[in-house]
Order: structure tokens, then sequence, then C-alpha cells
DNA sequence: TAGGCTTAACGAACCCCGTTCGTCAACTTG
DNA sequence: CAAGTTGACGAACGGGGTTCGTTAAGCCTA
């Protein structure tokens, strides 16, 4: 009677946990990463604990709070920026820089607007900057101008990756934007009426790169008018 | 029997519907905004219906989806923009529009990251825009290069909002960014470690004022030198 | 080898969120 | 007065982040 069946039990139903793989933080990540890329682009706790394997609460010995797992997330996903080795002038190269970056963060539209919520402190924020600092020394600009004009271009980076994010390019002709504009009456608006056409011409490409030249001629010869006087700093 | 006493009921009870004022769209979106610029600063569905004194199906009659709801919200916000009558320089004016437009959406944290996740696209976006053409055209800009410029323009001011908005203004001794870039070692960064200094250094005034500058001499000297040939349109 | 401590993980619960559905009271219209 | 329309409602669904108390596993020591 107390002989029990060896085969009874379809599952050992064991006390003792599973043999899994230990959570660690890199696993963390990466499968918060891997959801933000995916189809539907939404990271969660639960789903990535569901994709661990195991439980909500689990995740909390890793990762102090959620907004702290985003900007270990946003700095995984910089991983992929190409800080360039590549040919050509500093120009050419600045140019190559931001569009990688822009890229990366337009590769979904959450790790973009992750990265206005979340300003990128990680190993390849610092990575991108130090490239950065390279590039505009290579141009003359000196230290001071420099050491703000990163803040401003990684800014415009992510702006624009942020605007890619909710499709609300100027030059969709059906976006929100285009309707707007379009519907503006010509006497309360007249300047918007009448550069409609321009506002939304272009393709996301020529006004990323007209953008980009107005950021560094700006850049230039703002660093050229102070080289002898330095701003504060 | 059928007597019953005037004063027996503390209240009366009535099956019929309170008398309260009819919502409204305006209601909401007043009401929204109130919660954003509040002090915890987060806007619910369910907190403005409560607020309403109803409960969250209601609003749906009147607004079709929580997006909608904030871009309402975020146009509504955006009416406090000063859009200058004021004298002086159109450099001038276009340094009060741009701080005016930047302090209504720093107004609150939940303002700034709502318009870098929605476009703003209503009455006072265009209002906005026709203002800006206006400066530029003022500026001798070309209407092709000022329609592209006003993108830029708005989407700077916005980007400037939402990195204020999660208080990691380099310039803040101690916030994240400045412990990254203090603890950023000196061989493998050498170029950032250089310029720890000036990355950090700066009132938001003052790299506010500096990036207008850039910004403005950039869309200066490119609309210049395509006086003759204007981009595209 | 037995006991106790530390670490890792877990399940359940709490409260908030946006959204949908079926329903009902009040008003409007015939 | 009856029928239809409109505005509002309560309840529920599925999902979210976070906390808490508990338990199992591994390890060190007596």
């Amino acid at each position: 009677m107390s002989q029990r069946d060896p085969f009874g039990a379809v599952e050992v139903e064991s006390r003792r946990r599973a043999a899994k793989p230990l959570l660690s933080r890199d696993a963390i990540i990466e499968e918060g990463l891997r959801q933000l890329t995916s189809d539907d682009g939404a990271m969660s706790l639960r789903k990535i604990a569901k994709a661990l394997d195991t439980g909500p609460a689990s995740l909390y010995a890793y990762v102090t709070d959620m907004s702290e797992l985003q900007a270990l997330v946003l700095d995984r996903a910089l991983e992929a920026v190409e800080v360039g080795e590549a040919e050509g002038s500093w120009r050419h190269r600045l140019d190559e820089l931001l569009r990688s970056y822009t890229e990366v963060l337009m590769s979904s539209p959450a790790v973009a607007l992750m990265a206005v919520r979340t300003t990128a402190v990680g190993p390849n924020a610092l990575r991108i900057a130090e490239a950065l600092l390279g590039l505009l020394a290579e141009a003359g600009v000196d230290q001071a101008n420099a050491a703000w004009a990163i803040d401003l271009l990684t800014m415009f980076a992510t702006a624009v990756a942020a605007e890619h994010a909710q499709g609300s390019d100027p030059g969709a002709p059906d976006g929100p934007v285009a309707q707007a504009i379009n519907r503006a009456p010509a006497d309360e608006y007249p300047r918007v009426h009448a550069a409609r056409k321009e506002i939304m011409s272009g393709t996301g490409e020529e006004r990323f790169a007209w953008s980009v030249d107005v950021l560094v001629q700006g850049i230039l010869s703002r660093a050229r008018s102070v080289a002898t006087r330095p701003p504060s700093a």
C-alpha cells in the first residue's frame, strides 16, 4: 500500500526547483532590447520575466527600477552605433556617425522614445561623445565649443529619431501634419499657407542632411567667432 | 399612511440623475492640463473622470483616444506661448519666442515629454509656425529654407525641454551625467576626460543662448549659400 | 554529517492604467 | 403619451510596475 508505482507519477513533482540558468542583469537587458526591437515594440517587466521563465518580482534582484532598466537597455542599444573607422574628411565621418546614431534609434519607435526620456549615460554614450569630440577637434573647433556641441548634436539626432518614431514626418502626404498644414486657413495663417508646399517638401534624407549642415555651419561660425575668447568655460 | 414625512428622508434618493454640468471636450482638456501641471504631473483618463465626477467610460464620448486627448492637451498647453508683440530686432524676438516656447514646455516634465511623443498639430502650433516664418522672413531667409528651419527650431526647443524634464542637465554637479563624465577613465576616453569641465560648464541659460545662436547662424549661412539655388522645394 | 545562514527566486497581491460593453435615465420628437 | 435618441454610467478585461512574505538551494561551519 505504501509501495508506490515508480511510473505512476507522470512528473517527479520535485520540491526541488528545476535547474535553470541563473538570471543575470545581462540576460534581462538582452531580452528587454529584444522586445523593444520586436514587432509590437513594447517592453515590460512582466514580459521579460515570462520570457526568462520566472516571475516579475525576480527581476528586482538585478535591477532597482524600471527607469534603471530602461537606461541600461538604451545603452545596450547604442552598442550598434558605428563610431567610424570610416575613411574621408571629418565632415563626411561626422555625417556617418550622426546617421548611424539616428538609424539605431530609429530601429524601433520604442527605442527612440526611450532615448528622449532617458539620457544615455553608459559606456556607449561615452564612446559616441569621444568620437564626436575627436571629429570636432579635427574640424578645428576649440574644446569649449566642442563640448557644448556634442550635446546639441546628440540632442538633434535623438529628436529626429523621436519625430520619426510616431510617423509624423512632414513630407508624408497624408500624415496629421500634412492635414493640419493644408487645413490652415490662408487668411489666418498666411505665411504657413504660402509655404505649405515647402514645409512638406523633401525626403527625410534630404531634410536630415540639411539640418546637419545647418548645425555644422553654425558650430563652425560660432567656434571661429569666439576663437580668441572662448565662452565662459 | 401614504402620508410621508418630508423631513424623514435625509436625502431625496431620487432616481433622477443629479443635475451636473454637462461634460465637454473643453472641460476634459482643461482638467487634463491641470493634472499635468499639478504636483505629481501625471494625467490619466481615470483621474480626469473622477475629477469631473463621472466614470472613465464617459470621456470616450468626447475623445476617441488617449493619444487624441494628449494632442489636444498639448495644444492647449501651447496657448501660453507668447508669440511676441515684443519690440526689438527679429533676432531678439526669435530668442524670446523660442524661450517662451521652451519655458511653457518645461512648466511640467509631463508636458515636455508629451511634446516629444506627440507632434503638436493644432491652432497654437500653427500660430507658432506662423510667427517663426514671419521672423525668418524678416531675417532674409528664403521661404524654402525657412520652412525647413521651423521644424528644426521647434524640434530643438522641444528636445531642450525634454532633456530638462528628467533633471539631466549637464551642469548639475551631482546629476547622473556629471557622474558618468567624471567616472570616465582618462585612458579610454581621453577627449571626454580632458573636456569634462567644459562639458558640464555653463548654466542652462547660457547653453540655450549658445545653441540658438548656432542654429540661427547655421540657418543664415545655409540660406545665403543657396540663395540663388533653393533646395529642391 | 547535521545544522544554520545566505542567496536566489517565487507566488500572490496591491493599485493604477486604457479601453470596451451593455445598460439606463433623461430629453426630444412625433 | 409612446418611441427614439443622446449622454452618462458601472462593471469588467487585460495589462502594467512594484512590494511583501515565503521558500528552496547552495554553502560554510561545527
